[in-house]
RNA sequence: GGGGUCGUAGUUCAGCCCGGUUAGAACGCCGGCCUGUCACGUCGGAAGUCGUGGGUUCAAAUCCCAUCGGCCCCGCCA
């Protein structure tokens, strides 16, 4: 860190105001502009010194446009001109001239006119900036991060984070047309059970107390729907404390919606307008609408995930069946433990190499302890390990089952379902990227539906909202939650999530609006009477005036600008994200604090 | 918490396997020259805690151990 800024040395003239009003942005100027005098402010992008000719090429928010600094024309410009230096912010004036033809830069929209520059003042002086500024990101991550101000200059990043202006715009735009009203909710909320760990915050006034910071407004909406404001939306700032990745940040944002008394398919088309709002103002794309909709039993089926890339055909083959009665040990020994088989079949163009599907074989049986059993289809059988254990009869009944043809390859897995079809969800989208499957430029949404209510989780030996605990089951569920824990878990929820390209966008969820159903999901999830008392007592309280029924969806602003923008980290749609150790290496956060700050707060620090 | 990978001029990287003169390149920076460039050109120059600490060795950027940091992933998180 840099205890001090050099002193710039010709800055006896600070002036706190630009000497002149600007008329345009640089990166705005056109062919048109031909003619005008204008006045600009800007960056020098770069400096092209010809002895007597001086080129500048002044940056914006715009873009950059090219300055002429000539001695016969201006001295006195010229000689500031010589003086300059990258990232200098200047203020210039002079003549928009239209281009010889020899000299336009086609590369430019500026390309067609010049500034011939009158007058020239440098505002502010620069340090030689630690990265280029100019082209793609060509520095470390944690040095852009760093000097976070200077990264954000580069035309990327500020087209980024203009896109993602522009898709909440589309956004607003809709949802204030459909009658939602932007109320903001608290930062300083309350820590409650489930999900996931809270950021929390000491209060100074009542000593041994924290607040949490909220990992949605989740309950907040509820209450807002009970106290009558029929639609509501937030861009709701939400914070978790987990560990990062290249899509998470501890603190992000989210389009956050509720509506009173909806039925599924009003939050859906709601949802799509939203969305249809968001890439047309965000990238000018018109997508088609309604989306598809599957059952998330489908999805896990055909494509072993609640997310499905629909961009690529390749889904997976259930060959329990066809392998019934089979004499290969291993599977025979896992239908016998009622487990399944599951495979995917490339097609004849798609060749895996020997070594690759061994190299595959060896990171399912390493990282996943599951044996993967693969074989070749070809005319007259099948080749590979396996091979040989496999008669004729379920070869010709998984030809049946999984449409092979000649050449193709089958990669196989038997295990518990609920384990094999995730593993081969993967694979299919490391098949798909390796084989190139995937259209870039497609945009496919789909709505997955009936998602289970609850889980189990082998870890803390208790059900678990697969969504959230105030998600209501399907009505024709209610006697499953009734029959105890076990027949709970057959229980189907009114969960959606909006998928696209196999990226979860949004999820919501119609609402338990009755205090009893409530209390008895709370029951079900292991949290006794007394708990939820003490821990939800507000919504269970605001349920039991008059909640009227309600529902809605929250959407991930920052996947939506990194769909938007096409990239692959949230840290290129944030201003001032933090690294993976969730530190931010510009301002230092977080910081130790004074032992005075540590007393009001009566907090000790445990070494 | 675990696995992988990277860390060498301001920046991006080579050098590391196979230890041995003065640690190189490009861009950037500084200075000279240059009136149509737009990644200007050209001549010259400065610039290094080889992340940090320890060890092995006659000798360490290079081998070993530890540690810190960036990134990716698993766990965690919807």
């Amino acid at each position: 860190m840099q205890a001090w800024i050099p002193m710039p040395e010709n800055n006896n003239a600070f002036s706190p105001m630009p000497p002149w009003p600007r008329t345009n942005y640089c990166g705005a100027l056109r062919a048109a502009d031909a003619g005008r005098e204008v006045a600009l402010w800007g960056w020098v992008a770069t400096r092209r010194d010809h002895g007597g000719l001086i080129f500048i090429d002044l940056r914006d928010r715009e873009g950059i446009v090219q300055l002429v600094f000539n001695p016969a024309h201006n001295p006195a410009a010229h000689a500031v001109a010589e003086g300059v230096r990258g990232e200098y912010y200047l203020a210039i004036k002079g003549a928009a001239v239209r281009r010889s033809a020899a000299t336009i830069n086609a590369e430019l929209p500026t390309g067609e006119i010049e500034i011939m520059a009158s007058a020239a003042e440098v505002l502010n002086t620069s340090l030689a900036p630690p990265f280029p500024l100019a082209g793609p990101d060509s520095a470390a991550e944690e040095i852009r991060l760093k000097y976070r101000y200077l990264d954000l200059r580069r035309a990327e990043m500020q087209s980024n984070l203009r896109r993602r202006h522009q898709a909440l715009r589309g956004a607003r735009a809709y949802l204030d047309e459909h009658g939602f009203i932007e109320i903001e909710t608290p930062i300083l909320f309350r820590a409650t059970p489930e999900g996931a760990r809270d950021y929390l915050v000491p209060s100074r006034v009542n000593p041994g107390r924290f607040y949490a910071l909220p990992q949605s407004p989740q309950l907040l909406k509820q209450i807002l729907m009970v106290a009558g404001f029929d639609r509501y939306y937030q861009i709701a700032r939400c914070f978790r404390d987990e560990d990062l990745r290249a899509n998470r940040q501890p603190e992000f944002s989210q389009i956050d919606i509720e509506m009173t008394g909806p039925r599924l398919e009003d939050i859906h088309r709601m949802a799509e307008g939203m969305m249809a709002s968001i890439y047309q103002y965000g990238a000018g794309i018109t997508i088609e609408r309604p989306f598809a909709q599957m059952p998330y039993d489908e999805a896990m089926e055909r494509f072993g995930s609640d997310k499905p890339d629909l961009r690529c055909a390749l889904e997976l083959k259930n060959l329990t069946a066809a392998f019934a009665g089979t004499s290969f040990k291993v599977f025979a020994e896992a239908i016998a433990r009622g487990e399944s088989i599951y495979a995917i079949a490339l097609k004849g163009e798609h060749q895996l190499s020997r070594r690759e599907l061994d190299e595959m074989a060896e990171t399912l049986r390493s990282r996943q302890g599951m044996g993967l059993a693969w074989a070749k289809v070809a005319a007259d059988g099948w080749q590979g390990p396996i091979a040989k254990f496999v008669s004729a009869k379920e070869r010709a009944r998984v030809a049946d089952v999984a449409g092979l043809v000649p050449g193709a390859t089958l990669l196989m897995l038997a295990g518990p379902r609920g384990k094999v079809r995730p593993l081969l969800g993967d694979l299919r989208l490391a098949l798909a990227a390796k084989f190139k499957l995937l259209d870039a430029a497609a945009l496919k949404f789909l709505w997955v539906v009936d998602f289970p209510l609850f889980d189990y989780s082998e870890e803390e030996k208790r059900l678990v909202s697969v969504n959230h605990p105030f998600t209501a089951p399907r009505p024709e569920d209610l006697p499953l939650l009734e029959a105890g824990p076990q027949r709970a878990l057959e229980a189907h929820a009114l969960a959606y999530d909006m998928v696209l390209n196999g990226q979860e966008m949004g999820g919501g969820s119609i609402r338990i609006h009755n205090a009893e159903l409530q209390l008895k999901v709370f029951e079900l999830l292991g949290i006794p009477r007394a708990e939820a008392a003490a821990k939800f007592g507000f919504l269970l309280d605001a349920l039991a005036y008059g909640a009227p029924p309600h529902g809605g969806i929250a959407f991930g602003v920052d996947r939506i600008a990194m769909m938007l923008c096409g990239t692959d980290s949230l840290r290129d749609v944030m201003a001032f994200p933090k690294t993976q150790r969730a530190v931010d290496p510009m301002s230092g956060a977080p910081s130790e604090v004074d032992a005075r700050q540590l007393r009001e707060l009566s907090i000790r620090v445990a070494q």
